[in-house]
DNA sequence: CTAATTTATATTGTGTACAATTTAATTGCT
DNA sequence: AGCAATTAAATTGTACACAATATAAATTAG
């Protein structure tokens, strides 16, 4: 009605960013009691899934998969190295590669862990529609904010 | 077909955590260009505008409407009045609550942010109901999440 | 076949997030 | 009034994110 644009846009209310700044916390939030069992974090949750189905992979093609740097990835993969997890090893063919291989330990932390997405799943309370509807969308603000 | 679930539920592509987790993150980095002329931070702004619109408030109710506790908001607050854009008060009535209350250059930066929303639309590039179903849908995650 | 360029990580520095703890002020209870 | 319990912030410590820069190995160009 009355209300100025700079009002109705410059409102938390109104704001789609906002809303998924606070998803995305509060997921993150949500899966740490399922991750401590695994003595894992979000983020190395994360990189330990494209470790178990892509083993012996660089820290490039990684970062790559997860939309993370270097800078974030050299000491989440320092932390897991010191857990034991995996091994932070050089490629032959090429010296500046890093090699992330996962340990037995690595290897078997993937069984405990297959509870998690189940159990995330009930956690999270929606119904799978709204889950599918709103992994599609976030895939296609993913899909423009990357090629920028 | 003879994928063990395992595979299946633990494959990055697969999860809707994921592809939200990485939106936030893309998001937060797409406003960055955007707030750099303002001198502020994604946080940073939220918290700005929470107080352009509620000046005066204590840093609970920031914390409330933010989802951010005190650990998080005192250090952004204080980076806040050190730029000069606020003032970190007490109440008179109780001590303990820090108020928090604008500058006039905290007051005069929302004119120059009154054009922020409009190119971070632009920048989204979804139509404005799947920005609508997104917030919908992040609204619902949230309202389950937060009680609990 | 070097010198320049590119590429893969690592490092540095800033700013969140958040659990856990601490401090200080207020409220409730008896 | 006096003290335990509660509450609001602050502090501490850990772990991201990411820009910017540095380093070292590989590739390319002349």
């Amino acid at each position: 009605m009355a209300t100025p644009p700079d009002e109705q846009h410059l409102c938390l209310d109104n704001q789609v960013c906002f809303s998924l700044y606070r998803a995305a916390n509060a997921m993150v939030r949500a899966y740490r009691p399922l991750l401590e069992e695994l003595d894992l974090t979000y983020p190395q949750y994360l990189a330990m899934m494209v470790l178990w189905s892509d083993n012996g992979i660089s820290v490039k093609l990684l970062g790559e998969q997860l939309k993370l740097d270097s800078g974030t990835l050299t000491p989440l993969l320092k932390r897991l190295e010191s857990k034991g997890l995996l091994h932070r090893g050089r490629s032959e063919q090429d010296e500046r590669v890093r090699v992330i291989e996962l340990t037995a330990a690595g290897q078997a932390l993937k069984q405990r862990a297959s509870q998690v997405p189940e159990k995330m799943f009930c956690l999270l309370g929606l119904e799978v529609e709204k889950l599918q509807s709103l992994k599609q969308l976030c895939d296609e603000l993913n899909q423009v904010l990357d090629q920028r």
